[in-house]
DNA sequence: TATTGTTATACTCTATAACTATA
DNA sequence: TATAGTTATAGAGTATAACAATA
């Protein structure tokens, strides 16, 4: 049982490397963001509010991995700056489509300017080719299904890791 | 000012990728985490405090990118469960070491054989190949400095954006 | 009966500030 | 005076539950 040889164990971690990317991304997506209400959220609304098939709050809440409800307040605040506007869904009644304004489309369209130039700027550790490389990869997996919905494999990891249950507790 | 053309504008958005992967992530560590107090990040401590040379709490957190309060907190639960201790540094006395225990050491073990599998699971889009190179880029991109310490370049950008401010009013 | 969206409430998480003890 | 850590408080963010309208 011996303690971990090299000075940080945490450098193979990938929950600890993907996490420290999200924070990068996020606080600098903040700086550019900030009269944006929702940070880099309230911009992925209103991205989706421009795609060329409009949809409603609950698709576009599953896509972006936010609740519904949270999504009512970001379309109140986007609507309230005339960003976007909720259309009725002719084909379901109870379907509010999100749609940007033509304001909604010209903000996004600067905000995507300046989170490329962001973008940039957290890959340039990276060589161009790299960076390319590691946008594919990364699309792959973001556009791959959730692996938290591999349920059986995740029951069988669950399962064997009971035995050593005594180590932590019960609380 | 034409909408998007393709369907999805956000399968171009590094930010929503990233988020997309870091969310799977958590939640299928929280899984296995579940008796870990604090999810990943508890078991980022513990990993930190079953490194060779034992750091206080203050380097920590700053590794993880928590606060130094939030730290307070994690230690006393993992302290609490018997799984790290802190140790009076005898260099500084107002500082902290935070080391394992055998039981936090064996608990981490463990769980790092189960999130071995999670990331494996959650990799799985890759081949195995990608999913080396992956790994390598991601490395390299969270062992590399902030952007958000760049700050020079944000500001640039953040101004080069003023000129469009009015499109969001100014909430 | 199930689903979409809204509202109100409660909860969790996080950040702020004030404090102690060291340096 | 500055720093490491703690504590208490307040705030932001999030989830839960109940509701209305529609399917």
């Amino acid at each position: 049982m011996e303690r971990d040889a090299g000075g940080t164990p945490l450098h193979d971690d990938l929950g600890w490397m993907v996490g420290v990317v999200f924070r990068s991304y996020v606080d600098a997506a903040d700086q550019v963001l900030a009269e944006l209400p929702g940070g880099p959220r309230g911009y992925q609304v209103l991205s989706a509010a421009c795609a060329a098939r409009p949809r409603n709050q609950g698709a576009i809440a599953e896509d972006l991995g936010i609740d519904r409800t949270v999504m009512t307040y970001l379309v109140d605040d986007l609507e309230r700056l005339g960003l976007v506007v909720r259309r009725p869904d002719a084909a379901d009644r109870r379907s509010r489509l999100v749609v940007a304004t033509d304001a909604g489309v010209a903000a996004r369209e600067s905000r995507r300017d300046a989170l490329r130039q962001v973008e940039d700027l957290l890959l340039q550790p990276l060589s161009g080719a790299e960076a390319a490389t590691f946008r594919t990869l990364l699309r792959t997996l973001a556009c791959a299904g959730r692996p938290v919905e591999h349920v059986e494999e995740m029951c069988r990891i669950v399962e064997r890791l009971e035995p050593d249950r005594q180590h932590t507790g019960t609380a």
